[in-house]
DNA sequence: CGTACTAGTCTTTTT
DNA sequence: GACTAGTACG
């Protein structure tokens, strides 16, 4: 125990020693405050001999809280399991699953994800009769979204739509939605932070009883909470007032789902006599790098002032290149990393890359699978919104809560079982009728419909309810499978001969794995589960493991699933990047209207650009060692080429801080480090810059030439046979982004493109149109 | 009722 | 360019 206070500076101690009442530590980037975080709780609970029971930690993402759980059971050993670590959804699930009965759901309610509310939505403005041409459920959506983070109820919304009629049409969807979520007995998530408000505010004993519970509470990335979460955690601080908060209002960059910043930054208005710590002395990163930060955020006003300091050297500096194109940016970066690894400088598993939107990973794959360099995407698809995924939690759902409409309906025709849109709309007219759920309509199915489509409806409700019969007596993972089995779910896919159908059978085992690590309490890629079932909290919930699973998997984050075991360079946006570390970070993309993104440069609210520039610090902070930033001059974007100035960025870092002096005019092959390592079949990467794509594409490879032709000079005339022929023929060894490795087994001319036939390893035959693929000869 | 093709939208970022 | 929803047709 006191060794550990040892390792602390002298801000970080005072901040570990002040336990009673509100504090408000500024942590900026890498001034270890989880250190801080960790210690405090030790020290709270070691030598203040506050009982492990009454303390709450609440952050962001599922990785967040299990890291720190770890952490802390590391220090703290006995007792250590029964403090609340948690993020603050599922601190309001398991809240709700307790006491959602009390405000009107029952407590075996469902959670929606955004393509549930989105269905939902769509449903709504059908209903309501609105032309979605005009105002798309999106804008609803986000509507109900921020009115839910900024605790606007639908009666605040309607007594809104007297002053301003604008809000009317709004707060009629928004009741409309609120009310069609209910008969589902389900939540959407900003729901579960909103109900959870409305509990404590409607009932005091419950929320006292919190209260007394968490009489020490523990926030981090305040600068993130929105409306809804400050009051959450101001009620519960309300009696004891023990509240610790931890951010770093330089690194706020949800303001677009609803963080308010003036959280952190009127902390100390909002509890009088607080006690402010800065920490200001970063572990992380040389002085170049943090001198480069701090230059750039510096260009913002309205902050906290504080600098950031380190006492290692100045380090390396900066590299800064403008590269022509999106390609050769990808090329760069891979030739970078690749000289790296080579020479024994780093593991791959030391270097991020970062871009500014999810698309911009395509092109580096696509370099990275040529190159082998191995490597993890964050984000992106989400593995739980896949088609086959949804359909089978569907299945759970139904099973788990029947009130669940939109689960129902969902599975009821899938796979094929011949009940068709008339017959749901006829349901859905006896259900609304006879104020039924839609599951319940069907059980009834025989009062309104014809003999022969009630047939079909009774053996599905039959099936349904023999799950349900079976769901306490059986594991989840034997459950899947029986809905595979019964169903013939997998047989169904892999007879329609889609052209994935057997990765999505994969997706179907990878969720059973998932069941099966679920059931042993391996939950998360540490082996840490996030909320410990201990203690009355949870005491007469009788939640089933079902029910259990069904809410880890909606809560589940993509940045969860990530795991440094595996020697990989990770790809991820800026956002997904916020509290991770590493020795070598490339910030990809800075460009004008690109990052700083269009969006922020033409809007008049200048807090837009400022969030932007908080997201470049974010980023310049996550680097140890080695900062790589780049550009350039031109890349696709939604299909067509756009050209972009370099960022304002780059120019907010003072020069002396590169290696080179930006703003050079064009970068030049030859000065690109390690473009001659490559191997002679690699001469793909020797092409000039300017030369044109018709007489440079011959010997290109598929990959990179089919982009080429239409990135660089797209004239009408050239549209015409664009399309060239493979460097591969039948035989050849050839590589696929998805597919792995195969052999061509035929190539013919189609009217349109290149076919091509190959036999891959693992996915067997598939035939598929030469460009498309982009085979990369091997 | 199911399938195949077309048109439109998307791209800022996510629990 | 990619995916999705909607429509027309069999």
């Amino acid at each position: 125990m006191n060794n550990l206070l040892q390792e602390l500076n002298s801000e970080q101690m005072k901040a570990v020693k002040q336990i009673e009442g509100p504090l408000l530590i500024l942590a900026g980037a890498g001034s270890g405050k989880t250190r801080v975080l960790t210690n405090r709780t030790a020290y709270m609970i070691g030598e203040c001999g506050i009982d492990p029971y009454n303390i709450l930690a609440i952050t962001f993402t599922n990785k967040a809280a299990s890291e720190m759980r770890s952490r802390i059971d590391d220090m703290v050993g006995y007792g250590s399991e029964s403090i609340w670590v948690s993020t603050f959804h599922s601190m309001c699930v398991r809240i709700l699953r307790r006491y959602a009965d009390h405000i009107g759901f029952s407590n075996s309610f469902t959670i929606y994800d955004t393509d549930d509310s989105k269905t939902v939505m769509k449903d709504v403005c059908k209903r309501l009769n609105i032309d979605t041409k005009q105002l798309s459920e999106r804008y609803f959506l986000g509507c109900i979204s921020s009115a839910k983070d900024e605790l606007v109820s639908v009666e605040d919304m309607e007594k809104k739509a007297v002053y301003d009629s604008s809000f009317e049409l709004v707060d009629r969807v928004y009741r409309e939605y609120q009310n069609t979520l209910k008969k589902s007995n389900a939540f959407d998530f900003d729901d579960l932070i909103v109900k959870t408000v409305e509990l404590f505010r409607s009932d005091p004993e419950v929320l006292e009883n919190y209260q007394d519970r968490f009489r020490y509470i523990m926030v981090d990335e305040y600068q993130d909470t929105n409306t809804a979460q400050f009051e959450l955690i101001r009620l519960l601080a309300l009696k004891y007032k023990n509240i610790c908060v931890v951010g770093d209002d330089d690194q706020s960059i949800y303001k677009f789902r609803g963080a308010n910043i003036r959280n952190i930054l009127d902390f100390e208005k909002h509890y009088k006599n607080a006690t402010v710590i800065k920490l200001e002395e970063n572990y992380r990163s040389t002085q170049n790098i943090l001198d480069a930060a701090n230059a750039v955020i510096r260009n913002n006003i309205g902050r906290k002032d504080k600098s950031l300091w380190t006492k290692k050297g100045r380090g390396e500096r900066i590299h800064y290149r403008q590269l022509e194109s999106a390609y050769d940016e990808a090329d760069f970066i891979t030739e970078n990393i690749r000289k790296k690894k080579r020479d024994g400088e780093l593991e791959y598993s030391d270097t991020a890359v970062l871009y500014r939107t999810n698309a911009q990973s395509r092109l580096i794959e696509e370099r990275f699978i040529m190159a082998g360099i191995p490597y993890n995407v964050v984000g992106g698809v989400n593995f739980y919104s896949r088609r086959e995924i949804k359909d089978i939690l569907c299945y759970l759902k139904t099973i788990d809560n029947a009130r669940d409409d939109l689960a129902v309906k969902r599975i009821i025709n899938v796979p094929k079982r011949g009940i068709g849109a008339t017959t749901i709309s006829k349901v859905d007219m006896f259900a609304i009728a006879n104020g039924l759920s839609f599951y319940e309509a069907l059980k009834r199915a025989d009062m309104y419909l014809p003999g022969k489509t009630y047939v079909k409806i009774r053996e599905f409700v039959d099936m349904i309810e023999g799950f349900r019969e079976e769901k306490d007596s059986l594991t989840v993972e034997d459950m899947l499978n029986n809905i595979l089995d019964e169903t013939e779910y997998i047989e169904n896919m892999e007879a329609s001969d889609e052209f994935d159908a057997k990765a999505r059978v994969e997706n179907i085992e990878e969720l059973i794995n998932k069941a099966v690590a679920f059931e042993e309490g391996n939950t998360f890629p540490e082996g840490t589960e996030i909320m410990d079932g201990s203690g009355d909290i949870t005491e007469g919930m009788r939640e089933s493991r079902l029910s259990a699973f069904l809410e880890e998997v909606a809560l589940v984050a993509d940045i969860d699933s990530v795991s440094d075991e595996d020697n990989r360079v990770l790809l991820m946006t800026l956002h997904s990047a916020k509290g991770l570390e590493f020795s070598d970070v490339y910030i990809t993309g800075l460009e004008e209207g690109l990052f700083p993104g269009y969006m922020s440069i033409s809007s008049d609210d200048d807090s837009d650009m400022e969030e932007e520039r908080r997201l470049c610090y974010v980023g310049i902070t996550r680097a140890e060692k080695n900062l790589v930033m780049t550009s350039a001059r031109s890349r696709m974007v939604r299909g067509e080429v756009q050209y972009h100035a370099p960022s304002r960025f780059i120019s907010e870092i003072p020069n002396e801080l590169f290696d080179q002096k930006p703003r050079m005019p064009r970068i030049r092959r030859e000065d690109i480090p390690s473009a001659g390592s490559m191997g002679p079949d690699r001469s793909v990467f020797h092409s000039k810059p300017y030369m044109l794509p018709e007489s440079s594409q011959k010997n290109r490879t598929a990959v990179k030439s089919k982009p080429r032709a239409t990135g660089m000079i797209t004239r009408g005339a050239d549209l015409v046979n664009t399309f060239e022929k493979p460097d591969y023929v039948p035989g050849d060894r050839v590589k696929h982004i998805k597919f792995g490795d195969g052999t061509v087994l035929a190539l013919e001319k189609g009217k349109r493109d290149y076919e091509v036939s190959v036999d891959f390893d693992t996915y067997g035959v598939k035939k598929m149109f030469a460009n498309f693929a982009k085979l990369i000869k091997l």
